[in-house]
DNA sequence: CGGCAGATCATCCGAACGGTGGATCCGCGA
DNA sequence: TCGCGGATCCACCGTTCGGATGATCTGCCG
């Protein structure tokens, strides 16, 4: 039988070296081509015809993992995204997993972990980190705590140290309505403090 | 000639497979072993001899990267050992080369870089990634920048979304030094309000 | 010894914030 | 069609915060 055919998109030179030397040990896998920035990884779905796409969700410059994700499922729906990444955050999961990623794996997994998600995912089947798949339950189980977009935006904006007034003006909306937002925010987050809700934004959504 | 002998600690696999696959590529320098904890890296030290060891700071599990330099130092204070990590905050910076580090190499570097800084670390020679570098020098070009160690002590307290009484009964101080404390902190870090403070406090010094 | 930096405390005041309790509008699904 | 959740807005009120300014005490370095 043909090995599966694979593209590593990273834009560290040492993760992708590695990546294929722990692949290439596989006999019934190989990699044709790597990419090291988004752009590249979109050129290289469309000249390579891979079978498996595994994607950093940081990439440095250009597009960011989950544009590239989008873009790649834009020219070949089937193509199944594999997402290799350091970090599980909420926001980047469900992110990635919106933009069609059909797995996602930190980088910390054992090399066995990451052949059976390989060959899991060139066979259709969705494959997540333990870590990752125990957060998204959390996720589910905790809808209360699930900020509505407008509520991530702002959250975003206060991260920067803004002010009530500022926040308004960024959002085009008066001080009172984000008086409001925050204080749902404040709610969901269990805080009572926009130091705090800081605090914990930066935890949650990765760090900027 | 021998080869540089090399010891790889990273409790990534991927990471230890990429850096291995790329210094095996070259005829000067050998990897002999590689360590996924701190203490497995202090254990290889003493049982393989390398010539040199590349340090990831983030271990997961055990100690960390800076406490391994230091007991690898303390084993054999001439080995030269190079931190190879992702992310380059001040603290970290500071704190693995306070730690004996003789270099600091993050992952995004080409391989040609990460030779160049294989061999001169080997050779005795300090080696700096160029945007660590630069930060190291902004560092020293702007002590006035620096907190104080009490400063440092309320900021990251601050962090964790403290109010002023807050942090002054768990800092055993009026609410009125406190005020007076972050009044400096916020000059020194150039912005206005604690939740701004709180933003550059968790990018300064890392997350937690 | 004299000064300097760090840590401590104080007072005053205007601005910003957080809590409470409303209100309207819209779209979506039961 | 009738809710319900999301987004928007408003007013009131007490608390907190930030800025300005000045003071004392300590330890250290020249």
């Amino acid at each position: 039988m043909t090995p599966v055919t694979v593209l590593l998109v990273d834009d560290h030179v040492v993760v992708r070296a590695g990546l294929r030397a722990l692949l290439d040990s596989q006999p019934d896998i190989e990699v044709i081509a790597e990419a090291g920035t988004g752009e590249e990884a979109v050129d290289a779905v469309s000249t390579c015809r891979p079978q498996l796409v595994t994607m950093d969700l940081a990439l440095g410059a250009g597009i960011d993992g989950v544009e590239a994700i989008r873009r790649i499922r834009q020219v070949d729906r089937a193509l199944p995204v594999l997402v290799f990444t350091t970090y599980d955050t909420d926001a980047d999961v469900v992110r990635a997993i919106d933009a069609g990623a059909i797995g996602y794996l930190l980088k910390d997994s054992t090399p066995q972990e990451i052949f059976a998600a390989v060959r899991g995912a060139a066979a259709g089947q969705s494959v997540l980190s333990p870590p990752v798949a125990s957060r998204l339950l959390q996720q589910i189980q905790r809808p209360e705590e699930a900020l509505t977009p407008r509520e991530a935006e702002l959250l975003t904006l206060l991260a920067k140290g803004m002010t009530n007034k500022e926040l308004g003006k960024a959002l085009f909306i008066s001080e009172a309505t984000v008086k409001t937002h925050l204080a749902h925010i404040y709610a969901k987050l269990g805080v009572d403090t926009r130091a705090a809700a800081v605090s914990v934004a930066l935890r949650r959504q990765g760090i900027r």
